[in-house]
DNA sequence: GTGTCATTCTAACACGTATGAAAAACGCTT
DNA sequence: AAGCGTTTTTCATACGTGTTAGAATGACAC
């Protein structure tokens, strides 16, 4: 199943020029006789000539085309920073290549290799919740290669960073449950070796900080896949449950685990905000269709997808090594509904 | 900022021999001895070889990658279908280039001509809501250029599809709400230029057809942007509620107009079920969470990304020019909550 | 020593494009 | 018409890979 396009060649041939000739008319150099140029480029034009972009990239060194890695594209958060990432790409004239890691690091060491191998310009990640080693990536940034942190950013590696406070985030989440009265603030958090889950769980401990009660160890639950896995959020939820006294609320510190907390309360019959409060960090843009509507920390995704696409993009194309990296911190903007 | 990895040339040099040598070693020619195949074969892995793909590509005049155009990735109907594809297309080698329409036509029309000019291998393709004119697809087939559709087909143009069955799903739901005792049960559909839209409303119809009410005109809306944009949601349901006797129920034939339509409702304190019963296509999976939990028909978005995926494949690999197309039609799922 | 065959490697080319250098064409001056 | 400068076109090569055809080598038999 073939689909041969025009080529240069076949101009030149039909024209009864060179292939240099043709190629110099198109690209429009001065060295060509308008006479000429003007006969190439109404031909080209004629049969609908494009170049191939495949020998433009083996000749340019570059395909034009960007790595996107996240955890998983069905997750609000993700697939409205990629919504950014493909705004930007696109308009400067970037392929967006996707891949999910589903939380596996095995899976992401897999897609990177794959991506790596396929030649392009750079890439976009927020790292798997598993990751905890960083082999994969410091191969290739010590090798050049540009790379962009979103969201779920690696310290150890030095480049452009793009990201929420998320130690505010989730200060103002838990200030705002403990305004509101609660007296015992449990937090879900991802797993301790993403930065993310660190900064916010310090959030949430410097917020309590100001009040009588110290969060007690058995407070604070991390979570191995983020809340991708239902029953691990069960596991936790139920280990709150179990607490004397029982906690009054809950923070969760990303998208599916606050969802998935919801769930898991909702099955035990429990209500919120009545029982337990809920806040959590969460770009779904049902919250307030929910019930009871939920009060989230809310990330701005799509803005995230588009600065980091623009700083990767500046990356690849500086001609200079660049060695000042930019940390792009942004707001998070907490929503207040009846979850609280 | 370059990035040069090893190439074939690379080795030969190293060892002395010539580079189509090594790449005979490489490729385990039986004309190469075994002593030379091993010599290469150790330094290839040594400095970490990977063959050039954009170089192949050029050579096999095929990029392994494939394109996708849908309407939003920020859809869970979408997000879903891709995670099918993407699992498909990475299993066998394949990249994935994604691009979104936003339900605009000329966005379709940019996005088709930009992966076509990127030289991907094949198009997985839902129109968006906009189309009407199909030039841009046609063209493309013509040339023999693979094509699937999914969800929202085409079918003027003779290639694989894969979709629900949409007459099913919208009847099934209509009879639902007629079983429980609605009276008069309006619909809210995408453009009536898409198939799926038809189909749908030709579903409701039919299960109408089997009561004493006919459905009036007036009880069946069209929305030009399949949800996508609230205002007309709200218009539609403004229309509707001003009719006498007012809908006691609305089926809603899309995951964009589904949640619209609930967020319309709520905004104007219309309680549901109790004022009126919303029963939708949609593929959420907060469906449950929401309040009331709302009755869904359920699409299985995965299994359609992976089954168009595979057929798309199947399609660029074969040798011989296609002639018998499939036209795999899915089952949906109504999942009855509290909303009816 | 010559002919036949098998083995192992190399040279040349192709894919489509771009570019530095060389060559050809042209116009002008003397 | 020879010389020179300028404009226009062509040649050769490169990017990285794979393939085809053919050359070189060696082994063996006569």
């Amino acid at each position: 199943m073939k689909f041969e396009a025009a080529t240069i060649k076949d101009i030149a041939i039909a024209l009864g020029l060179s292939t240099s000739t043709v190629s110099r008319a198109l690209r429009d150099s001065h060295e060509i006789s308008i006479a000429t140029k003007q006969l190439v480029l109404e031909y080209a034009t004629r049969i609908n000539y494009h170049p191939n972009p495949i020998a433009l990239s083996l000749k340019e060194k570059r395909s034009r085309s960007i790595g996107v890695i996240v955890a998983e594209i069905a997750n609000s958060f993700f697939s409205q920073a990629i919504n950014g990432i493909e705004s930007v790409a696109k308009d400067k004239g970037y392929n967006v290549m996707i891949s999910q890691t589903h939380e596996s690091f095995d899976k992401e060491v897999m897609t990177l290799q794959y991506l790596a191998s396929r030649s392009i310009d750079g890439l976009l990640i927020s790292v798997s919740s598993g990751t905890e080693n960083l082999d994969h990536l410091k191969a290739l940034h010590e090798r050049g290669f540009p790379i962009v942190f979103f969201d779920r950013i690696v310290e150890e590696i030095q480049t452009h960073k793009v990201m929420v406070d998320n130690f505010r985030g989730a200060y103002d989440a838990t200030l705002h449950l403990i305004n509101k009265g609660y007296k015992h603030i449990a937090v879900i958090a991802g797993p301790e070796n993403l930065s993310i889950s660190r900064e916010r769980i310090a959030g949430y401990r410097e917020a309590l900080a100001h009040t009588r009660v110290k969060p007690g160890k058995a407070l604070i639950k991390y979570s191995r896949y983020a809340g991708l896995q239902l029953q691990e959020v069960e596991q936790a939820v139920s280990q709150l449950l179990k607490l004397r006294p029982r906690p009054d609320a809950i923070f969760t510190a990303s998208d599916k685990l606050t969802t998935n907390c919801m769930r898991v309360l909702k099955a035990k019959g429990i209500r919120i905000p009545q029982d337990i409060a809920l806040v959590g960090f969460s770009n779904s843009d049902l919250i307030e269709l929910l019930h009871p509507p939920l009060t989230v920390v809310r990330q701005p995704a799509f803005e995230m997808g588009q600065i980091a696409t623009q700083l990767l993009l500046q990356l690849i194309e500086s001609k200079k090594p660049v060695k000042e990296f930019e940390r792009k911190i942004l707001n998070t903007n907490l929503i207040v509904q009846a979850s609280s």
